[in-house]
DNA sequence: GTCTATAGGAAGATAGAC
DNA sequence: GTCTATCTTCCTATAGAC
C-alpha cells in the first residue's frame, strides 16, 4: 500500500466516521461522505467496495483504537491496584471522549442494531474474549478487576458492593454524559466549550464518588479544604 | 376520532416504535413497519401522511409518556425530600426501562442526530421548560433538586458534591446499563431474563451508592447483615 | 378505511474515459 | 487513482378501485 493510498483511505474514513456518527449506518448517504471527503462517490467504492464494508472499517477502527484500550485499563490484567485502575480509567476515559464526544453513542447504537455482527467484528483484539487459564477457570481475563474488588471486600477494606454492579456504575458515570450530551447541554444551558470544562471537572468528581462508594474509611482531600 | 381509528393508529404506532427503535429513522423501512403491523404500506400514509411525521408521533409519545414523568420525579417541584426523590426515581426508572429496554438508546440517538428538532418536539410538556417565577429567577423549575442538594450541603448533612454532577451520576448509573445492554449481556454472559434480574437487583445497589456518595453518616442496612 | 398497482425519485453500485 | 455518466435497485408516496 503506497503512501498516497493510505492518505486517501484515511481521508475517506475520517469523512465516513463523521457522517456515520451523525446518521448511523442506515441513515448515512454515500454522497454525503464523498462530499465531506471532497472526492467522488465512485472513489468510495474503489477503496471500500460498498457501504457496509466502509462502515465496518470505521467501526472496527474506532472500537479497537479507543474502546478496547480504555476498557483494558479497567478490566485487563495489568498489575494495577483497584484504586489505580479507577483513577487512570476515569481520567483516560473522560479525556478521550472529550476529544471524540460522539463515539459512545455511535458504538452503542450500532452494536444494539446488530449485536452479533458488531461484536463479532471486534473479536480477537477483544477485551471480553476468553483467554488462557488464570487459575480461575470458567471465567475470562476480563474479570480480574471483579476479583480484585471481591478480595478487598473479603479483607474488610471495601464496602460490600456487588463488584459487577460497581464496575458498570463507574463506566456509566463516565459514559452517560456523552451519550446524553445534547440533553445535558440543553438542561444546563452549556455550549460545547462549557460542556468540555464540565467534563474536565467531572473526572475528580467521579473518582471521588467511586472511592466513597467503595472504600471504607475514605476521606477525600476536598472535604477538609472546601 | 372513532374507536376503530384509534385502534389502527395505535397498532401502527406500536409497529413503528419497534422498527424505529431497531433501525432508527433513516434505517427504518415503511414496508417493514407495515408488515409488523399486519397492514398495508398505503395505510401508513393514510394515517400519518409520511415517514417523518410517523416517526415524530412515536418519538413524542415515548418521550412524553416515559422520559418526562421519570425526569419529573427527580427534577420537578413535588414536595419530596432528596432521599425520597432518589429512591423513587431509581426504582421507577429501572422498572420502567426493564419494560422498555430499547427506549433510552432510541431517544438519545435521535436527539443526537437532530437536537433542535427533537428537543423542539417535546417542548411544552417539557421538564426543562422555563416556568413561572419560583423566587429564584434566571433559573428553571428543573433545578429544584439541585437547590435541595445545595441546601443539605450548606447545612452540613451532605458531602460537598457538585449537585449537577451528582444528578447526572444517578441518572447515568440507571441509564447506562440499558444503553450498553448488548455489551453487558455479552460480558456477563447473561440472557434477557438474567439481565432483567440483574437490573432488579441494581435498584438497591444504585440507591445505596447514591446515598453513600451524598449522605455524611450513611449506614446502609445491609452493612450489618451481609 | 383498506387494498393493489404504480409513479417518481433517491441512493448504491458499476462502466469506462482520462 | 480519479473522474463523469449511467444502470439498477429499492423505497417513499400517491392514484384509484373496492
Amino acid at each position: 500500500m503506497t503512501q498516497e493510498e493510505k492518505q486517501t483511505e484515511q481521508i475517506i474514513m475520517d469523512a465516513a466516521r463523521k457522517v456515520f456518527q451523525q446518521s448511523g449506518l442506515g441513515g448515512a448517504r454515500m454522497q454525503q461522505i464523498a462530499d465531506e471527503a471532497g472526492i467522488n462517490k465512485a472513489l468510495l467504492h474503489y477503496y471500500f467496495r460498498n457501504k457496509k464494508k466502509l462502515f465496518e472499517a470505521v467501526f472496527k477502527e474506532d472500537f479497537n483504537r479507543y474502546m478496547i484500550p480504555l476498557s483494558g485499563i479497567l478490566l485487563r490484567e495489568t498489575g494495577l491496584t483497584v484504586e489505580e485502575r479507577i483513577v487512570t480509567f476515569v481520567q483516560s476515559f473522560i479525556r478521550t471522549l472529550n476529544q471524540h464526544p460522539h463515539l459512545p453513542l455511535f458504538v452503542m447504537h450500532e452494536i444494539a442494531s446488530n449485536p452479533n455482527r458488531m461484536l463479532g467484528l471486534v473479536k480477537g483484539g477483544d477485551v471480553f474474549s476468553q483467554v488462557g487459564e488464570t487459575g480461575k477457570p470458567e471465567d475470562s481475563e476480563s474479570k480480574v478487576f471483579v476479583w480484585q474488588i471481591q478480595e478487598g471486600i473479603d479483607e474488610g477494606r471495601y464496602h460490600s458492593v456487588n463488584p459487577e454492579q460497581f464496575v458498570i456504575s463507574i463506566i456509566g458515570m463516565c459514559v452517560y454524559p456523552f451519550v446524553a450530551r445534547p440533553i445535558i447541554k440543553f438542561w444546563l444551558k452549556k455550549e460545547d466549550d462549557q460542556f468540555k470544562d464540565f467534563m474536565e471537572d467531572r473526572q475528580r468528581e467521579v473518582i471521588d464518588y467511586a472511592f466513597r462508594i467503595l472504600i471504607k474509611d475514605y476521606q477525600p482531600y476536598a472535604d477538609n479544604h472546601r
